[in-house]
DNA sequence: GGTATAACGGATATTGACATGCGTTTAGCG
DNA sequence: CGCTAAACGCATGTCAATATCCGTTATACC
Protein backbone atom coordinates (compact mmCIF):
# COMPACT_ATOMS: atom_id res chain seq x y z
CA UNK A 1 0.00 0.00 0.00
CA UNK A 2 1.45 3.54 -0.28
CA UNK A 3 2.49 4.72 2.40
CA UNK A 4 0.22 8.01 3.31
CA UNK A 5 -2.88 6.42 1.38
CA UNK A 6 -6.12 5.60 2.94
CA UNK A 7 -7.43 1.94 3.88
CA UNK A 8 -10.91 1.77 4.17
CA UNK A 9 -12.26 -0.08 6.84
CA UNK A 10 -13.72 -3.30 5.03
CA UNK A 11 -10.06 -4.19 3.51
CA UNK A 12 -8.58 -3.35 7.50
CA UNK A 13 -11.20 -5.81 8.41
CA UNK A 14 -10.51 -8.34 6.19
CA UNK A 15 -6.77 -8.71 6.44
CA UNK A 16 -6.93 -8.62 10.19
CA UNK A 17 -10.16 -11.21 10.16
CA UNK A 18 -11.96 -8.76 12.21
CA UNK A 19 -15.87 -7.53 11.72
CA UNK A 20 -15.76 -4.33 9.85
CA UNK A 21 -18.57 -2.37 11.06
CA UNK A 22 -17.02 -3.20 14.38
CA UNK A 23 -13.27 -1.80 13.54
CA UNK A 24 -14.68 0.75 11.63
CA UNK A 25 -15.97 2.11 15.32
CA UNK A 26 -13.14 1.56 17.08
CA UNK A 27 -11.26 3.55 14.33
CA UNK A 28 -13.63 6.37 14.90
CA UNK A 29 -12.50 6.53 18.32
CA UNK A 30 -8.96 6.67 17.35
CA UNK A 31 -10.07 9.02 15.09
CA UNK A 32 -11.64 11.32 17.53
CA UNK A 33 -8.40 11.13 19.84
CA UNK A 34 -6.21 12.08 16.78
CA UNK A 35 -4.40 9.04 16.18
CA UNK A 36 -6.13 7.98 12.79
CA UNK A 37 -7.47 10.37 10.04
CA UNK A 38 -10.30 9.27 8.45
CA UNK A 39 -11.36 10.56 5.14
CA UNK A 40 -15.13 10.08 3.74
CA UNK A 41 -15.97 8.58 0.38
CA UNK A 42 -14.70 7.53 -2.79
CA UNK A 43 -10.53 6.78 -2.47
CA UNK A 44 -10.75 7.25 1.33
CA UNK A 45 -10.30 5.36 4.37
CA UNK A 46 -8.46 5.71 7.43
CA UNK A 47 -4.92 6.30 7.60
CA UNK A 48 -2.30 6.77 10.61
CA UNK A 49 -1.84 10.35 11.55
CA UNK A 50 1.56 10.26 12.61
CA UNK A 51 4.10 7.25 11.66
CA UNK A 52 3.96 3.98 13.72
CA UNK A 53 7.22 4.57 14.75
CA UNK A 54 6.19 7.33 16.81
CA UNK A 55 3.10 6.31 17.56
CA UNK A 56 3.17 3.99 21.89
CA UNK A 57 0.68 1.09 22.34
CA UNK A 58 -0.27 3.13 25.67
CA UNK A 59 -1.59 6.16 23.19
CA UNK A 60 -3.27 3.72 21.45
CA UNK A 61 -5.18 1.73 23.59
CA UNK A 62 -6.00 4.55 25.73
CA UNK A 63 -9.01 5.71 23.69
CA UNK A 64 -10.26 2.52 23.93
CA UNK A 65 -10.37 1.29 27.01
CA UNK A 66 -9.04 2.79 30.14
CA UNK A 67 -5.61 1.72 31.01
CA UNK A 68 -3.45 1.56 34.39
CA UNK A 69 -2.26 4.81 35.68
CA UNK A 70 0.91 5.49 37.55
CA UNK A 71 -0.06 5.89 41.06
CA UNK A 72 -2.93 3.22 40.78
CA UNK A 73 -3.45 1.51 43.63
CA UNK A 74 -4.08 -2.19 43.23
CA UNK A 75 -6.33 -2.79 46.25
CA UNK A 76 -9.54 -0.31 44.72
CA UNK A 77 -11.10 2.29 46.27
CA UNK A 78 -8.07 2.70 48.62
CA UNK A 79 -6.55 6.10 48.71
CA UNK A 80 -3.10 4.21 48.53
CA UNK A 81 -0.23 7.60 48.57
CA UNK A 82 2.96 8.04 50.09
CA UNK A 83 1.17 8.61 53.27
CA UNK A 84 -0.71 5.49 53.83
CA UNK A 85 0.56 2.94 51.29
CA UNK A 86 -1.42 -0.59 51.52
CA UNK A 87 0.56 -3.57 52.14
CA UNK A 88 1.24 -4.46 48.27
CA UNK A 89 2.55 -0.47 47.53
CA UNK A 90 6.08 -1.03 46.65
CA UNK A 91 5.52 -4.73 45.36
CA UNK A 92 2.83 -3.64 42.62
CA UNK A 93 4.15 -0.49 42.44
CA UNK A 94 7.56 -2.39 40.22
CA UNK A 95 4.98 -4.32 38.59
CA UNK A 96 2.95 -1.44 37.38
CA UNK A 97 6.04 0.62 36.41
CA UNK A 98 7.21 -2.16 34.26
CA UNK A 99 3.87 -2.55 32.42
CA UNK A 100 3.69 1.29 31.66
CA UNK A 101 7.10 1.17 30.37
CA UNK A 102 6.21 -1.44 28.15
CA UNK A 103 2.81 0.23 26.94
CA UNK A 104 4.32 3.60 26.88
CA UNK A 105 7.52 2.51 25.35
CA UNK A 106 6.84 0.08 23.07
CA UNK A 107 5.83 1.94 19.59
CA UNK A 108 3.03 0.62 16.77
CA UNK A 109 6.08 -0.42 14.60
CA UNK A 110 7.92 -2.90 16.64
CA UNK A 111 4.90 -5.03 16.91
CA UNK A 112 4.48 -5.82 13.08
CA UNK A 113 7.13 -8.36 12.00
CA UNK A 114 9.02 -8.45 8.65
CA UNK A 115 6.64 -10.87 6.60
CA UNK A 116 3.77 -8.96 7.80
CA UNK A 117 5.11 -6.02 5.50
CA UNK A 118 5.04 -6.97 2.34
CA UNK B 1 -12.87 -14.62 64.94
CA UNK B 2 -10.74 -17.68 66.79
CA UNK B 3 -8.26 -18.75 64.47
CA UNK B 4 -9.29 -22.16 62.75
CA UNK B 5 -12.92 -21.34 63.13
CA UNK B 6 -15.34 -21.17 60.00
CA UNK B 7 -17.07 -17.94 58.99
CA UNK B 8 -20.67 -18.34 57.54
CA UNK B 9 -20.51 -16.97 53.69
CA UNK B 10 -22.94 -14.00 54.85
CA UNK B 11 -20.59 -12.75 57.52
CA UNK B 12 -17.61 -12.56 55.29
CA UNK B 13 -19.54 -10.90 52.29
CA UNK B 14 -21.27 -8.35 54.98
CA UNK B 15 -17.57 -7.38 55.95
CA UNK B 16 -16.15 -7.03 52.39
CA UNK B 17 -19.76 -6.06 50.65
CA UNK B 18 -20.43 -8.66 48.11
CA UNK B 19 -23.21 -10.44 47.21
CA UNK B 20 -23.44 -13.51 49.60
CA UNK B 21 -24.65 -15.92 47.26
CA UNK B 22 -22.28 -15.31 44.84
CA UNK B 23 -19.68 -15.34 47.36
CA UNK B 24 -20.57 -18.85 48.04
CA UNK B 25 -20.17 -19.84 44.62
CA UNK B 26 -16.32 -18.48 44.34
CA UNK B 27 -15.87 -19.65 47.95
CA UNK B 28 -17.12 -23.19 46.43
CA UNK B 29 -15.15 -23.09 43.25
CA UNK B 30 -11.88 -22.75 46.01
CA UNK B 31 -12.99 -25.35 48.46
CA UNK B 32 -12.95 -27.44 45.34
CA UNK B 33 -9.52 -26.92 44.36
CA UNK B 34 -8.70 -27.57 48.07
CA UNK B 35 -7.94 -24.06 49.03
CA UNK B 36 -10.48 -23.55 51.67
CA UNK B 37 -12.68 -25.78 53.64
CA UNK B 38 -16.46 -26.17 54.00
CA UNK B 39 -18.44 -27.53 56.57
CA UNK B 40 -22.57 -27.50 56.27
CA UNK B 41 -25.18 -26.69 58.91
CA UNK B 42 -24.97 -25.25 61.97
CA UNK B 43 -21.83 -23.46 63.23
CA UNK B 44 -20.41 -23.97 59.40
CA UNK B 45 -18.78 -22.30 56.70
CA UNK B 46 -15.53 -21.59 55.16
CA UNK B 47 -12.10 -21.06 56.25
CA UNK B 48 -8.47 -21.60 54.83
CA UNK B 49 -7.58 -24.71 54.14
CA UNK B 50 -3.58 -23.67 55.07
CA UNK B 51 -2.50 -20.38 56.83
CA UNK B 52 -2.57 -17.23 54.97
CA UNK B 53 1.25 -16.77 54.84
CA UNK B 54 1.30 -20.18 52.64
CA UNK B 55 -1.39 -18.94 50.30
CA UNK B 56 0.07 -17.00 47.04
CA UNK B 57 -2.37 -14.73 45.26
CA UNK B 58 -1.24 -17.07 41.97
CA UNK B 59 -3.13 -20.42 43.65
CA UNK B 60 -6.26 -18.31 45.40
CA UNK B 61 -6.89 -16.33 41.68
CA UNK B 62 -6.15 -19.60 39.45
CA UNK B 63 -9.77 -21.59 40.28
CA UNK B 64 -11.61 -18.32 39.59
CA UNK B 65 -9.76 -17.17 36.05
CA UNK B 66 -7.33 -18.41 34.01
CA UNK B 67 -4.05 -16.39 34.25
CA UNK B 68 -1.20 -15.42 32.37
CA UNK B 69 1.33 -18.18 32.26
CA UNK B 70 5.05 -18.31 31.98
CA UNK B 71 5.68 -18.73 28.10
CA UNK B 72 2.19 -17.05 27.17
CA UNK B 73 2.73 -14.66 23.98
CA UNK B 74 1.35 -11.27 24.10
CA UNK B 75 0.09 -11.86 20.70
CA UNK B 76 -2.89 -14.08 20.95
CA UNK B 77 -2.82 -17.81 18.15
CA UNK B 78 1.16 -17.22 18.22
CA UNK B 79 3.13 -20.11 18.63
CA UNK B 80 5.98 -17.82 19.79
CA UNK B 81 8.68 -20.24 21.13
CA UNK B 82 12.46 -19.77 21.18
CA UNK B 83 12.26 -20.38 17.52
CA UNK B 84 10.24 -18.19 16.37
CA UNK B 85 9.96 -15.22 18.50
CA UNK B 86 7.61 -12.39 17.90
CA UNK B 87 8.14 -9.35 17.83
CA UNK B 88 7.50 -8.14 21.43
CA UNK B 89 8.93 -11.22 22.89
CA UNK B 90 11.69 -10.09 24.89
CA UNK B 91 9.88 -7.13 26.14
CA UNK B 92 6.96 -8.44 27.41
CA UNK B 93 8.41 -11.58 28.72
CA UNK B 94 10.24 -9.52 30.98
CA UNK B 95 6.56 -7.62 31.95
CA UNK B 96 5.01 -11.07 32.35
CA UNK B 97 8.02 -12.17 34.32
CA UNK B 98 7.82 -9.66 37.09
CA UNK B 99 3.71 -10.09 37.19
CA UNK B 100 3.68 -13.52 38.07
CA UNK B 101 6.30 -13.27 40.36
CA UNK B 102 4.57 -10.94 41.74
CA UNK B 103 1.63 -13.27 41.78
CA UNK B 104 3.26 -16.09 43.25
CA UNK B 105 5.44 -14.63 46.06
CA UNK B 106 3.10 -12.73 47.44
CA UNK B 107 1.13 -14.40 50.33
CA UNK B 108 -2.43 -13.66 51.11
CA UNK B 109 -1.71 -12.32 54.68
CA UNK B 110 0.76 -9.99 52.82
CA UNK B 111 -2.35 -8.11 51.49
CA UNK B 112 -3.87 -7.69 55.19
CA UNK B 113 -3.02 -4.34 56.45
CA UNK B 114 -2.95 -4.02 60.21
CA UNK B 115 -6.01 -2.31 60.77
CA UNK B 116 -7.91 -4.87 59.40
CA UNK B 117 -7.33 -7.56 61.71
CA UNK B 118 -8.21 -6.79 65.11
C1' DG C 1 -34.87 -37.57 66.72
C1' DG C 2 -36.12 -32.73 65.73
C1' DT C 3 -34.88 -28.25 64.58
C1' DA C 4 -32.03 -24.56 63.12
C1' DT C 5 -28.16 -23.38 60.32
C1' DA C 6 -25.36 -23.10 56.36
C1' DA C 7 -23.26 -25.05 52.17
C1' DC C 8 -24.63 -27.07 47.67
C1' DG C 9 -26.49 -27.02 43.06
C1' DG C 10 -29.34 -25.90 39.34
C1' DA C 11 -32.40 -22.52 37.01
C1' DT C 12 -33.03 -17.93 36.04
C1' DA C 13 -31.97 -12.74 35.72
C1' DT C 14 -28.94 -8.78 34.83
C1' DT C 15 -25.32 -6.33 32.77
C1' DG C 16 -21.75 -4.62 29.97
C1' DA C 17 -18.58 -5.65 26.31
C1' DC C 18 -18.63 -6.95 21.80
C1' DA C 19 -20.76 -6.91 17.50
C1' DT C 20 -24.24 -6.18 13.71
C1' DG C 21 -27.44 -3.69 10.55
C1' DC C 22 -28.81 -0.03 8.16
C1' DG C 23 -30.00 4.56 6.95
C1' DT C 24 -27.50 9.29 6.63
C1' DT C 25 -23.82 12.24 5.48
C1' DT C 26 -19.69 13.44 3.12
C1' DA C 27 -16.18 13.22 -0.36
C1' DG C 28 -14.20 11.98 -4.81
C1' DC C 29 -14.71 11.46 -9.73
C1' DG C 30 -16.52 11.41 -14.37
C1' DC D 1 -24.50 17.54 -11.41
C1' DG D 2 -25.08 12.86 -10.46
C1' DC D 3 -23.17 8.52 -9.15
C1' DT D 4 -20.53 5.77 -6.16
C1' DA D 5 -17.61 4.86 -2.23
C1' DA D 6 -16.85 5.06 2.50
C1' DA D 7 -17.15 7.03 7.17
C1' DC D 8 -20.71 8.24 10.62
C1' DG D 9 -24.33 7.48 14.02
C1' DC D 10 -27.96 5.21 16.12
C1' DA D 11 -30.75 1.23 17.23
C1' DT D 12 -30.57 -3.37 17.92
C1' DG D 13 -28.71 -8.13 18.83
C1' DT D 14 -25.53 -11.62 21.13
C1' DC D 15 -22.95 -13.61 24.69
C1' DA D 16 -20.30 -14.48 28.79
C1' DA D 17 -19.49 -12.89 33.38
C1' DT D 18 -21.74 -11.66 37.18
C1' DA D 19 -25.37 -12.17 40.30
C1' DT D 20 -29.83 -13.85 42.31
C1' DC D 21 -33.28 -17.22 43.89
C1' DC D 22 -34.69 -21.14 45.96
C1' DG D 23 -35.15 -25.96 46.88
C1' DT D 24 -31.97 -29.82 48.63
C1' DT D 25 -28.53 -31.79 51.52
C1' DA D 26 -25.49 -32.07 55.37
C1' DT D 27 -24.13 -30.77 60.11
C1' DA D 28 -24.45 -29.20 64.91
C1' DC D 29 -26.87 -28.85 68.98
C1' DC D 30 -30.59 -29.56 72.17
Amino acid sequence: MAPGAFADARDIAARIQAPPNYLAKLLGQLGRAGLVEARKGAGGGFRLARPASELSLYELLEPIEPLIKEGDCILDGNDCDGKTPCALHDRWGAVRALTLDFLKNTRLDSLVSKSDIE
